[in-house]
DNA sequence: CAGTTGGGATGACAGTTGTTCACTGACACC
DNA sequence: GGTGTCAGTGAACAACTGTCATCCCAACTG
């Protein structure tokens, strides 16, 4: 009697407003009603742990507050993380890993210089908008107490910026550019596209005049980094 | 009897490597012993703090911690500050007081572009050098988990952008410029400093080496903003 | 020289923390 | 249909936390 009352609880706690989101990873497929579940659970601790690191660091938040924030016992932590910096790498995964989606759609298109700075700045606004709870960890965490979440995070930017470097020496405005100066240009770029999310991260909530005036400057700071660029060369 | 051991090794675990410090701050004038020996404890907490925050978090930095690096009981933590964040705050206000002085240096001398921008660097490089333990904290803090920490940093940093832009806004290059378009480029410098200033922290001890590998991207990328800078009226 | 002040020590308070353990019962598989 | 696996439980652990009322005694004041 006691067993069916609290997993009924379980199941409620651990299943509001998770059920969709999970079930394209599952796919159409029975992957077995066990491991979905457990999926489910540690979806769950991620979200809860998200939710709670938005007005706290990592490094202060508690095993306990956590498990007790998703409604499982302490102890179920560890079947799903080995420690609380284990928990912050998946959720550094999480966050650039939508990050990454949107990243593409900027990648893919090739429009003329401006169009590409507005483009960029518009999709930091829309990234941030719709993550911001995953951005604001990052922000939090890039530098913050934890080691492992730092080096994670660390790996990610280090990743976009060869990505980007890539992409700007196959541009025809890099002929004669030394790779050096490529990748010096990508980090500059990275450095500074993450400090205009940072910028939009504290002002954007509905808020749309001043989230408008941070765009402005942000894209005429691009504006004048690309100015830098196209002039390098000049002697 | 017991009283005097304890205070001996009060005097000696709050006084050692401290002294000289806060010399100067008392000045040559009796300040009475009294208010000498708080000051001391003071700033015998600050360094504490500073030293123990190298490898984590204010936030997750105890009072039972901190005080017992000191050698103070618990309680007397409150006779100087009112909690955690009240000494984050105090440590942001010393570590921008070091800041402040090495940045008259620069501010004063007029040079040609590139050597300004040579000095600039070195100014960072040696503030991170002989300040680490101050900038590791407020590259920890600035986006942390402790609000008024995080605003006093804003607040310093709105500070040295809005001197930085009035330096700017005096030079002869900054004709046509209008404020906005100056405060934008103080506020990409700002930022850009400060990521040179991160850079060198995680790789500078003792490897000359790739701290002037670090240096010489810097260089280059304040070159290049101020290439784009330069040519920003050309239409 | 007394009296007052106040920096600091003390000890206990009531909670909280992370971690481990044996255990249970629903699922998965043969 | 029986059996092993394992996600989740609840209790117990020792260590830790911030806060408080209280006392002590050196240092200041008159």
């Amino acid at each position: 009697m006691f067993t069916d009352t609290s997993t009924l609880a379980w199941r409620k706690s651990a299943n509001d407003c998770l059920l969709d989101d999970v079930s394209h990873i599952l796919g159409d497929r029975p992957l077995g009603a066990r491991q979905a579940q457990k999926l489910r659970t540690r979806q769950a601790l991620l979200d809860a742990g998200l939710r709670l690191l938005e007005h706290q660091s990592l490094s202060s938040l508690g095993l306990r507050e956590l498990t007790r924030e998703v409604g499982v016992a302490p102890a179920g932590f560890y079947r799903h993380f080995r420690d609380m910096s284990d928990l912050g790498v998946a959720l550094v995964e999480e966050s650039f890993g939508s990050l990454r989606e949107m990243v593409r759609a900027i990648r893919g298109e090739q429009a003329k210089a401006d169009e590409v700075i507005d483009g960029t700045v518009e999709v930091i606004a829309r990234y941030v908008r719709e993550h911001r709870p995953h951005f604001r960890f990052i922000a939090r965490e890039r530098y913050g107490g934890v080691q492992p979440v730092r080096e994670a995070i660390a790996d990610e930017l280090r990743l976009f910026a060869e990505e980007l470097a890539s992409d700007l020496a196959a541009q025809p405005e890099s002929e004669g550019w030394s790779p050096q100066d490529i990748r010096m240009l990508a980090d500059l770029y990275v450095d500074h596209m993450v400090m205009i999310a940072i910028a939009f991260l504290d002002v954007s909530p509905e808020d749309p005049g001043s989230e408008e005036e941070i765009a402005n400057i942000a894209r005429r700071q691009l504006r004048l980094i690309r100015l830098g660029r196209s002039h390098w060369l000049d002697d």
